[in-house]
DNA sequence: AGCCTCTTGCA
DNA sequence: GCAAGAGGC
């Protein structure tokens, strides 16, 4: 019997146009694909919680189309590099093919698995990028720091390679054992606090292609123009797909081509990829140096307040609350919350990555780092220190009906649109008509916005002159 | 991918 | 009295 090659997949849950399958199915030799949990190896970029849910029923739909195809999933539990070494011994594979890593201890952990299973060859593929960072560089060979020459750069290298369809089938080889997925305990138990994801998700390569057409038939021609309003469905949602691999970003490229607004978006996922690749402490420490010097606060009932929906300023409350029942927060309302952590209550915007980390189902290193280092202004192409979001401006810009606020906070719903944004600025009988108390009904603002913004502004510049 | 203040133009 | 635009932070 013809040995085979192992297809170990990690964050590339997909079979159509997953390069790594090629390369593997290339080989002419039966394929065993893997999937190996290791909550060891990546430290504290372990997966959070929201991700756990969402790896299970990613690896249980994936596992099904394996069976249908002919080659079933093997799970396995460890270490890396033991389990992959073990496998190879186990099945006698002659190769293994993987997505190429771009998380910084994943990088670290391929060498040793190289190291594992020498002499067997690990060949990796890029599955999760439209271009290896290597390839996408200025003229002085540098990478770029900024997003524009980064996304005008990437529009002039070439063609985006056609995504390719999906096996018919896939030789599988001898059985293996595999683990129970039940058994890996990656869904909530007690308490079950996962019922508005499942309200709110399909996950699974089947979910991402469903979303993607629906997204490209009815959201796409508006996405302009409603992209940045929460209350509406303007956005994707495609980034729980994209941060397991159940959808290609070529994929998504070529199917967006009707609103380069829209692929700008893609290009932002490609640039944080890019920028982390190029900076592996980005998730910890500040890309600009002297924000290590930022005298962050220390207040644990406020980062609570934040992290419960609970500061008293409707958009931010609403935000938080968003992401707590549904694993997801609109773009816009990220923004809005991140500024207010880092720059009103002067919180440490790591603080912050790692509660997005927990709850987000979309959670991905590159683009939760390059995000929270953006909003805090210590980041590539940032945010000028002085840019500080208005969380009552910016709901009454892009949410003025109220819907957004009304939906993830109730008790605010009776609140006429021209204070929902601000119920402390409503006359009291306003308040009382629409059955509200602060810091009874609702919270009265953890910080004084005016405050809190100046108290940031003067620390952020007494920043910039040092440096 | 901001906010604030000031100015201008018009009612 | 205000909306809209310019320019500084």
């Amino acid at each position: 019997m013809t040995a085979p090659v192992l297809l170990w997949l990690r964050r590339e849950l997909r079979l159509t146009d997953n390069p790594a399958l090629r390369a593997a199915l290339a080989t002419g030799r039966p394929v065993i694909p893997v999937f190996v949990l290791d909550d060891e190896t990546p430290g504290a970029w372990a997966p959070g919680g929201a991700s756990r849910w969402w790896l299970h029923h990613s690896l249980a739909a994936l596992g099904a189309d394996l069976v249908r195809l002919g080659a079933p999933l093997v799970l396995r539990r460890g270490r890396l590099d033991f389990e992959i070494a073990r496998l190879v011994a186990e099945t006698g594979a002659v190769e293994v093919h993987a997505g190429t890593p771009t998380e910084p201890w994943a990088r670290a952990a391929y060498r040793t698995v190289i190291d594992a299973i020498a002499p067997v060859k690990l060949r990796c593929t890029m599955t999760a990028l439209l271009h290896h960072p290597d390839e996408i560089r200025t003229q002085a060979g540098t990478p770029y720091g900024v997003f524009t020459p980064f996304g005008r750069a990437v529009r002039a290298h070439g063609p985006i390679a056609l995504p390719e369809p999906a096996p018919a089938d896939i030789p599988g080889g001898a059985a293996v054992a595999s683990d129970d997925l039940e058994s890996w305990g990656l869904l909530p138990a007690a308490p079950d606090w996962a019922g508005g994801l499942r309200t709110a998700w399909s996950p699974g390569e089947a979910g991402a292609q469903a979303r993607l057409r629906e997204f490209v038939a009815e959201g796409l021609d508006q996405y302009r123009a409603r992209r940045d309003l929460p209350g509406t469905d303007g956005t994707s949602r495609l980034s729980p797909f994209f941060a397991w691999g159940e959808i290609s970003p070529r994929q998504v490229w070529h199917s967006s081509a009707a609103c380069e607004k829209f692929r700008d978006e893609v290009l932002w996922r490609e640039f944080a990829a890019h920028l982390l690749w190029h900076n592996p402490t980005l998730p910890d420490a500040p890309l600009r140096a002297e924000f290590a010097a930022m005298p962050w606060r220390d207040d644990q009932a406020g980062l609570r307040a934040w992290q419960r929906g609970q500061t008293g300023i409707p958009i931010v409350d609403a935000g938080m609350r968003q992401l707590w029942h549904t694993g997801w927060m609109h773009n816009r309302v990220r923004m809005i919350v991140a500024s207010f952590l880092v720059k009103h209550l002067m919180l440490p915007w790591q603080l912050g990555e790692a509660w997005f980390w927990d709850t987000l189902v979309d959670a991905d290193l590159a683009q939760n780092a390059a995000s929270w280092q953006w909003v805090a202004g210590s980041g590539a192409d940032a945010a000028p220190y002085f840019r500080v979001f208005n969380p009552v401006l910016q709901g009454r810009k892009f949410d003025p009906d109220g819907a957004y606020v009304r939906r993830y906070v109730p008790e605010l719903a009776l609140l006429p649109d021209s204070v929902v944004h601000a119920p402390w600025e409503a006359p009291a009988l306003v308040r009382e008509a629409a059955g509200i108390r602060l810091g009874a009904t609702y919270p009265a603002p953890v910080v004084e916005l005016a405050a809190g913004r100046d108290r940031a502004l003067q620390a952020f510049a007494a920043l910039r002159k040092v440096a």
